[in-house]
DNA sequence: TATATATGGTCTAGACCTTATACCATTAAA
DNA sequence: TTTAATGGTATAAGGTCTAGACCATATATA
């Protein structure tokens, strides 16, 4: 009767406190909660922010510097900031997600799992102010004067918000780790008028099933949504080219 | 237009190795991949697995011996030996989840998401091996000298595997990772002929829809067999006393 | 009974990361 | 020209981790 499991033990190695920051603050980047050009707290304000001192933090952003995510400038009117994205960066994006797309397949799989399940609890959950957030979204995002890169950070906060409103951490946990995961592949797809008006039509739709507080309908249109765009980046981004 | 979207920065501290080590141990013991009376390898050996040096995983088995869970023995045919759980520890672990009970509950809404949705992906990949092994836990957890801690352990078995059988490393990681925060709770349910008999009954159906290879109805009945899991922890543990 | 051997227990020297504090260099506004 | 805020740099002290050596204990075996 009794067999000894395996035990499956792995290789580990302690964790800097410079690569939480660098972490933190890459996400916030990657999530567009930093936009370029934005201006970081000053290296004395983020050690503060971060329990941490000034040379750890000032690790942490060589590290983003070094990957050119970020720009330093000394003086008065000086500080850290937020660089915008290169067209040599959107290639290396790009290459490693033709490289590693197995990978991100199953983040796209397991997205279609959370997210829909997400919509069907917040239904019940979201408050009058996230709704109120969502549509103010909606709103930003069919201005004219909304650029690339803001229809991108709206498009993140829309789905966060809800994810947040499901009431559940570790659904909302779970959205983010993924949103940070396929984001950048995201960022690479197409942005003109009908994407947009695409996009606001699939996002009223959810929000009005949010406000009828309809669980079934909030789960499948968010199914309806997200459950292509695993295929949609790969049309666009792996096949082709 | 443009808004600047609210940063959430946290407080970090370095992660230590010691720490790392000592996670994957107890996770192990809490999912009972390692049992009482188990040997652990060398303080030498576990060095060289976890490509550590031996103080540090002292310093790690240090902790997990004032938790009360391992014991040390010193000369030959010594080494480091899992303990048995005890009731004191079996009180302390209810009063936690009482204390703690909106967090615990959110694990467990979580846990209907993400394992239902876990067997219908395994209904269409889990391999011929896979469903041995399942029929194999089945067996051994309806031989008569199956004792309580052999019953928790096969029950951890299963469904790990079919989370694993999902073929998605998101989701095996999700269901682990909730497992390692409710298991502590389902321990503490009752052991008896009818517990080990419905037991029976609900997993043999779930393995009779992942052999058919029937995504829905793997699905569907995973969710029968866990979908009050949380109520029954709640009326057991929790409410009562 | 004595010895060999594998285990946990202990110690040291050195490398690396982090903190705290101070001071320097640069730049724009007052 | 001065002021003030920024990033850049240096030093001293403490904690963690590594590598290696050696000690103490208990069991099996000759």
């Amino acid at each position: 009767m009794f067999i000894r499991f395996p035990l499956n033990l792995e290789k580990v190695s302690a964790k800097k406190v410079s690569e939480f920051i660098r972490e933190q603050l890459e996400e916030a980047i990657i999530l567009k909660e930093l936009l370029s050009e934005e201006q970081l707290p000053s290296e004395r304000e983020l050690a503060e922010i971060f329990n941490a001192s000034r040379i750890t933090v000032r690790e942490a952003l060589s590290q983003l510097e070094s990957k050119g995510l970020i720009e330093k400038r000394v003086g008065a009117k000086g500080g850290t900031f937020i660089l915008p994205v290169t067209a040599n960066s959107h290639k290396r994006t790009r290459a490693e997600i033709k490289r590693d797309w197995e990978q991100m397949l199953k983040v796209f799989e397991y997205r279609t799992i959370i997210e829909p399940e997400g919509a069907y609890l917040a239904a019940e959950r979201i408050t009058a102010g996230e709704l109120e957030l969502l549509q103010s979204y909606l709103d930003k995002s069919m201005e004219p004067e909304c650029t690339r890169e803001w229809f991108r950070a709206l498009d993140v906060k829309f789905h966060l918000t809800i994810a947040k409103a499901s009431g559940n951490p570790y659904c909302e946990a779970a959205v983010r780790q993924i949103r940070t995961k396929i984001n950048p592949a995201l960022d690479l797809m197409p942005y003109d008028e009908e994407i947009r008006a695409v996009n606001y039509g699939i996002h009223s739709e959810i929000l009005t099933a949010l406000k009828a507080r309809d669980r079934e309908q909030s789960r499948e249109i968010m199914r309806r949504h997200i459950g292509n765009s695993g295929e949609a980046i790969y049309a666009r981004l792996v096949a082709k080219g």
